[in-house]
DNA sequence: AATAACTTGAACATCTATGTTCAGGTTCTT
DNA sequence: AAGAACCTGAACATAGATGTTCAAGTTATT
């Protein structure tokens, strides 16, 4: 067992939590229930091992969320949001359902096994940009100001999140959500 | 125990099964992992006696939500929703969010403990309600149809259950969510 | 008042998942 | 090559919930 550590983890070790936090992303989006002994299956490592650098199941989750919110996030800090807010809309929309569309499910899983203090955490860094965008368009005069920016960001993520069930559902291809969101997100930040 | 009954139940048994189902309403709603021990002691039962009515757990959770769902119906499928599209979709968007929103909790648990396939049961019946509000609207020309129908029914819930979210997090009064809720959807059916 | 329906707490039987320990085997690293 | 870091399966301890059984007490119903 790696224990607590200061310095550098063996190389196998680092691979070994790659592959758990892979199998853990997986397992929950296939199932939100899925247990621990199947994540170290999936991942092809002992159970023990998983312990072994996951102190809790709930730990393990945390991280799985982390990571990908921080790969997600780090593609989308990188994208020009500049110019014409309704553009910009459209672009993060196409790009936060690219990169997190298909991650819905694990956002769920964490959602059954994470207190919703945790869970917020994860979303923070992605919504700050929704809640810049949205007030530089309420500044240019193109969103509207009608209503609380917190409920125009809350409706950003609500949207996606019906469009991954949809998806999941079968009800609609993934190819296409991407543009049916952005083009409903634009609707309902302009006033009629 | 009751056990298999065809004719009517004694009185004391109706009372003890509307007790349960209250019980459950609440508990589930402040806990959707709410132990079925808890519930029997919020309805003033024994365990056995839940047990004798509900032969399991998730048999519990469906009915409970079942009824709420019933009951919400009940009351929307009086109303009426004539005249411009556009007026009728701010009365069943506040009408169904008196009667339901504070219910989301009981819809989250729900989704824990029960089947997708049975989830999608119990909204069937409202969820037919706005279809055809959909479906008016946009014969009368008022909405959009450059998107699927079942896309803007599956906003319609969705944009609630955001709403929800949003009162339970303290970020919005709940007399308010009503009327925001509307002006978003109506936003969202509506060209630009 | 008699009977059948209903309720009750306590105890029991499972079951499932989590998290830990151990003794011995691998694989990095220097 | 030597030692430390790491991995492993098996076994164990625990805990919490579900669902059932029982024997005895209540309450509604006719």
């Amino acid at each position: 067992m790696p224990a607590s550590h200061t310095g550098e983890r063996r190389a196998d070790a680092r691979r070994n939590i790659e592959s758990i936090l892979d199998a853990a992303t997986a397992c929950l989006a296939a199932d939100a229930d899925a247990s621990v002994a199947d994540i170290a299956k999936a991942a092809g490592v002992g159970r023990v091992t998983l312990y072994g650098h996951f102190p809790s199941r709930a730990d393990l989750i945390a991280a799985a969320l982390d990571r990908t919110v921080d790969h997600a996030s780090e593609l989308l800090d990188s994208l020009d949001l500049g110019g014409d807010p309704r553009d910009a809309l459209r672009v993060l929309v196409q790009e936060a359902w690219s990169s997190l569309g298909g991650l819905v499910a694990l956002h769920d899983a964490a959602a059954r096994a994470l207190p919703a203090e945790r869970l917020r955490r994860a979303h923070a860094r992605p919504m700050r940009l929704v809640e810049e965008l949205i007030a530089r368009g309420r500044d240019v005069g193109v969103f509207r100001t009608d209503q609380p920016a917190g409920w125009l960001g809350a409706v950003f993520f609500s949207t996606i999140h019906a469009a991954a069930d949809e998806v999941h559902r079968g009800q609609l291809d993934s190819a296409q959500a991407g543009p049916l969101v952005a083009s409903t997100l634009l609707a309902a930040y302009t006033l009629p």
